[in-house]
DNA sequence: AAAAACATTGGACCGATGGACAGGGTGTAA
DNA sequence: TTACACCCTGTCCATCGGTCCAATGTTTTT
């Protein structure tokens, strides 16, 4: 599994992608469609219609994607990332920028053009009006683990999703979230949710 | 060269770090202004009134600098990034989440919270001419019932709870709650209670 | 060295949840 | 009268959530 695959309608581009990836497979968007797995790093290309419909299927089974494109632009990107994407990249980037890339996006992290960057967050800056939320507070008495638990959890995330992020089995979280109710005296997760958001408000 | 500093005001949370960056050295903004140097990690809190100018100098002098927040939101997000910051995260965030954000962030990545980056990019979006997406809705656009079920549900009350509540069957609940979910466009009642309590002004 | 705490996972159980599919009853607007 | 929105209820079913029964290995404390 987490196998490295390169999603494109046209034959072209593949050395690059192998030289930087040697065992990456080229595939069709239809394909990608019914052999995305959870933990696969897909190559997707911006070079048929419903890219950014494939992207968003591809992210929702967990798949890592970076979206190449021949002819970036800022909306692009946006359209990208909003479907899901990890990465956007120029398709004729270096391929030392695409072991860099890879490396981010493996690791929860977002790869912009730092060019593209400047102009999508002064676009975001604009149009958001300010307001707070998470929570600090009485994690003190978890452990580690715990606590990260607690506070993916305390953001809405599922059981699974959060196994996904710490990469444990959801069997793990629940037996870190069982903890967390017993020592925050809490019942179930929504208990846990008011509760942090409660004291939130207290401290700022 | 390539220090790895935590600047902060307080004296607190040090220990974090340390355990996941052990060369890692305490000190104040005013030290961190003359002694930034190309290539450091910086850690800073935004604990302090002008932590967006001092991530600002300290960008410019080539630092890769990751603001953490002990209430993170989408503005202050932005505000980080837009200063120059390369990644944005909860200051209790895990150790081995600082590890992946200090290898996402040093390798020309962003990394923002998984949850602030949909809200980002949202407005982002929006803001970019792309049309439709993320429903700004409050509780207007519900009914009476669909209301008093959400209101209920966003106080931790289980589904048969509110029936009890309300005087009606838990299938009737799930009905109204299923119309909630779909009117303001979240997936469960996790992300209800999270959307209903940031902007709780509407709520009494 | 022994004891305790921690992180991880397995299986099983069962209530809670949410969607799909299908209705009835009421009132009001076209 | 017809249409429509709202309110209420039912069954079925797949999944999620939380707890109980474990177990193994590591780290820390005593």
């Amino acid at each position: 599994m987490m196998a490295t695959l390169f999603v494109s309608q046209r034959r072209g581009e593949i050395p690059r992608l192998l030289s930087a990836f040697p065992d990456a497979r080229r595939i069709t968007p239809s394909q990608a469609r019914v052999m995305a797995a959870h933990g696969d790093r897909i190559w997707l290309m911006a070079d048929h219609s419903d890219w950014p419909g494939l992207t968003r299927a591809l992210a929702e089974h967990g798949a890592v994607i970076v979206v190449m494109s021949l002819t970036p632009s800022e909306t692009e990107a946006l359209r990208a990332l909003q479907a899901g994407a990890r990465g956007y990249i120029h398709a004729l980037s270096p391929v030392e920028l695409l072991g860099q890339v890879a490396l981010v996006t493996g690791n929860q992290g977002i790869w912009v053009p730092a060019e593209l960057l400047g102009r999508v967050l002064g676009a975001a800056f604009n149009s958001l009006g300010g307001r707070e939320s998470l929570p600090p507070e009485n994690l003190s008495a978890l452990t580690e683990r715990e606590r990260a638990v607690a506070l993916a959890v305390a953001e809405g995330r599922s059981n699974k999703e959060v196994a996904r992020r710490l990469d444990i089995t959801e069997r793990t979280v629940k037996a870190h979230l069982g903890a967390v109710f017993r020592k925050l005296g809490v019942r179930d997760r929504m208990q846990l949710v008011l509760r942090l958001a409660k004291q939130d408000e207290h401290i700022v």
